[in-house]
DNA sequence: TTGAAAGCGCTAACAG
DNA sequence: CTGTTAGCGCTTTCAA
């Protein structure tokens, strides 16, 4: 182990103060001469000096740095949040780290109620297996923001996708393009306020309000990866059930109809329209290009970096929790025929 | 500002000891009678009282946390690495938080020679700017290692890609095919030892080896993104200059180059093969399936993990540094027809 | 403009 | 099995 060169032995160097260097490092402003500051930097330079952010931040609490807890780190969804993110908070002097919850609620509820939330003087969470109930317990310490697909405790402030509005708006293009029988790709019965069952709440809505009869055998519960995408297409096809639409509850998703689609020889989009929902960057790239519902990335990130800041200046004060739910909007792209 | 329960709270409470408390925080064995214990959990549990790592990191220097920085992280190849790590690293009992360098060499040296490297008890860079001489100044107190895309300093245990032996093998492998007019996505007269400079190499070595003739006006030069992809092979039909094939220096760039053959009504691989570096997951889904070259990412992933490993549990011994090279291997898919 | 003292919350080392 | 003492490296507060 190296040993550590500590502010006093700066001090000691340049013949000055522990408080001395401790102000030229943090170049406080009119606290230290000029003839004194370039002692007390050639010291620092001389002995190889770094400043010890552990003891700083022990004393003064701040540390300078976000926390952003994603379920996964090959969710294309989530690491595009974290970028943008990043480069916002980045603007305003604040470095952004990532951390996996493994998309566990138990790990989610750690890493809120966690002591190692004190390490940031931010946290942004996104929640997907959180149960709101488990969420609101949790008293952290640090400002925490919440931003979920689905819906989230009101003790925190949180940004939302308009689940419902984004699903709801696919569905119903897809009605009035003339698709009848809309597969739905990861809808079920699932937990009241969790994203899937929104979503799936979207698509019924839309066929509710078009009048048209929604056939059950073509709503597949399961997860939301390509190769969940892939295997239910893949089971639907073999099912020999008949559909001229998929609706997938996300791009990975859907991504993965694409190929099984390709595979068994359906034509997109005109034997079949397929759409998604998160407008990620990948389906710019896809043979076709993806379709989808953009449900409002970039104002969903501004949002959390606005109320992570007002949180963090703010005052002591308890102002109340807001929420932000941006409005989706259609990306028509080549795995449609909408207009 | 909530004022903190510390254990010295908790020490009173339970009418103890702040060491005794200490001692049941840690699960020290055998220090602490079943009787106090149970008091000391009571008054834990009543006081809410939750540790602060940020003290008991400037008293113990443990943060049990590892650090990796990359480039970017919208990069599926970074954070597929990030995703192993973080698998390998928690089977250990140690925690991956992930950074963005932004891909300048300034910030990969900062993230190296800040402060901040403290905070972690080891560190995982992911070189791709970086220049050899540049990092090889650093002298962090904790333990680095880096892994990279390209040669990197011998100061440092290093995990590195065969970047050579991969280009030539999916260059040999194509030739082999009876593919004659090679197109290679991003290669260029880069800096040395860089990682387009590295797999241009290979692409050479290959056609030497062959006998066969290198079409210079193939030869692309860009960066790696599928948008990269994508203009070049644009380009390249535009200039109406044939090829039979596409080794894309990276995953990422072979899916845009996909996507550009399938705008200009090129089959692959029947009129044009493609060939990408790196294995991507997204490649298993792309149309048509995309062959690619494993550098060893699973091999990569467990060797930066062991490294890592002996560095911080080694004593204080200086142990020679290591440098680790898995072998690449062939991934055929369907953009290919090469046996 | 500079310095001295105190202490952030924890744990290592040792004593009882 | 339990307690005491000291101090990690820094910054806050107050005094000079």
């Amino acid at each position: 182990m190296v040993t550590r060169v500590t502010i006093e032995d700066v001090a000691r160097r340049a013949g000055v103060s522990n408080m001395t260097v401790s102000n030229v490092i943090n170049q406080r402003p009119g606290r230290v001469g000029a003839e004194t500051r370039a002692r007390v930097l050639r010291a620092i330079d001389e002995l190889g000096y770094r400043v010890n952010l552990t003891a700083r931040q022990l004393r003064s609490g701040r540390t300078g740095t976000i926390g952003l807890a994603v379920p996964d780190l090959l969710s294309d969804y989530h690491t595009a949040l974290a970028e943008r993110l990043a480069d916002r908070l980045e603007r305003n002097g604040l470095r952004l780290v990532l951390e996996r919850t493994a998309a566990r609620l138990s790990a989610e509820l750690d890493s809120l109620s966690a002591p190692r939330l004190d390490a940031y003087d931010g946290f942004v969470l996104s929640v997907v297996a959180g149960d709101a109930e488990a969420l609101a317990a949790v008293r952290p310490r640090t400002p925490v923001v919440l931003i979920g697909e689905q819906a989230v405790p009101d003790r925190f402030d949180h940004v939302l996708m308009d689940n419902v509005g984004g699903a709801r708006l696919a569905t119903a293009t897809l009605l009035r393009s003339g698709a009848r029988r809309i597969a739905l790709l990861g809808g079920g019965d699932d937990p009241e306020h969790s994203m899937p069952h929104l979503r799936t709440q979207g698509y019924r809505a839309a066929h509710a309000e078009a009048g048209v009869e929604v056939v059950e055998a073509l709503v597949r519960a399961s997860s939301f990866t390509r190769l969940d995408g892939h295997r239910l297409v893949e089971e639907l096809v073999g099912a020999g059930e008949p559909f001229d639409a998929v609706f997938a509850l996300t791009d990975s998703a859907a991504l993965g109809a694409l190929r099984a689609l390709a595979d068994a020889g359906v034509r997109v989009p005109e034997d079949v329209q397929v759409i998604g929902f998160d407008d990620l960057d990948a389906g710019r790239w896809s043979v076709p290009r993806l379709s989808t519902v953009d449900p409002g990335n970039a104002a969903m990130a501004d949002a959390v970096c606005e109320l992570l800041l007002a949180r963090i200046e703010g005052g002591p004060d308890p102002r109340p929790t807001r929420v932000v739910m941006p409005q989706p909007r259609l990306v028509e792209r080549e795995s449609t025929r909408l207009s």
